[in-house]
DNA sequence: CAGTGAAGTGTAATAGTATTACACCACGGC
DNA sequence: GCCGTGGTGTAATACTATTACACTTCACTG
């Protein structure tokens, strides 16, 4: 459960939000070995729902996705839905609850931390950092209330500095 | 902006979650009043939608609602949508969003501050509790990527105490 | 006191998100 | 070969939210 600082530095390289990743295929790897641990099989589709994720900037509804896989060979929603699922468990894929959309992270998570999800309003980018003082504050504020906690959801939104920057030139 | 001590205080007589709400009245006087400073009308439908919510345990989605109101008269959702969207600008409900569902409150919110939803994964009830560590992590998290904050969701998924020792038993 | 405009209502239709059900296929272990 | 676990493809359905429009209410103003 790194500290905030050293935590970033292990995000260097990452550059702006999620950007269209850089590293397709080292996610598809991580995917791939996460399936490997659990002998399950890292199949075609769930190939391709994570390729379509990481190759976009902004998070994509789950019918975006399915569109954009049906350009090639007409696939349907619950398929996209089931390959969310793994790569979910598989923590290559967040879900935004607040715009019920989905996108890749290159991240590794580890338990107990909490990880604050920025989506600008204006571009609609996400963000990921992790908060040790968010982590602390759920912590505190679970103990108080004899609250036992499992999984935490932050989402924060606003205004990237890309799209700040913009409106002020 | 009080602290988390200062707050929790404030909060007591609060008992456990939202339970069904000990003073629907007030909540209803507090709606009214947003809307008086607005110069909005406090309508029947807003006042419906609110009691419903008011006298109920847990969150329930915009169509629960509906079809609690249309017992005794039929309505349509989004006449209850509608409703959802005031009684949330007055501050009198939040919406859930790893539920997409809504639930009353009877807190007063400041600007600036950062409110933990516990929901309890067992019996689905949903606490609220501010928290400054949680505010201040936001706030460093958004600082250090140059992102300008808005609105903060923040939601803890887990088991509530009351469940905990119903287990324990 | 008619005219106007902002805000709400009631109804219907539609868009958008997610799940269930079921028949069939692939593969590894016995 | 047989079986069990897990994935696929397809259809249907459930659930969540919004748009459109005709009509009403009410406060304001000329
Ligand atoms: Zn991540
Ligand atoms: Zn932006
Ligand atoms: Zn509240
Ligand atoms: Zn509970």
């Amino acid at each position: 459960m790194a500290g905030e600082k050293a935590h970033h530095e292990r995000c260097e390289g990452h550059g702006h939000a999620h950007s269209p990743h850089s590293d397709v295929a080292a996610m598809i790897e991580r995917a791939r070995a996460f399936a490997a641990a659990r002998k399950l099989p890292f199949t075609e589709m769930r190939a391709r729902v994570l390729t379509v994720l990481a190759r976009e900037e902004k998070p994509l509804t789950a019918y975006e996705i399915t569109d954009r896989l049906s350009v090639s060979k007409k696939v349907q929603a619950v398929q996209v839905y089931r390959g969310l699922d793994f790569l979910q468990e598989a923590g290559c894929v967040h879900r935004l609850a607040s715009k019920a959309s989905y996108f890749a992270c290159d991240h590794e998570h580890h338990p107990g931390e909490a990880v604050v999800f920025m989506v600008c309003s204006h571009c609609g980018t996400v963000q990921e950092a992790p908060s040790d003082l968010v982590a602390q504050g759920l912590q505190g504020a679970a103990e108080h209330a004899g609250f036992k906690p499992a999984h935490p959801i932050v989402e924060l939104e606003g205004e990237c500095a890309r799209c700040s920057e913009t409106k002020a030139a």
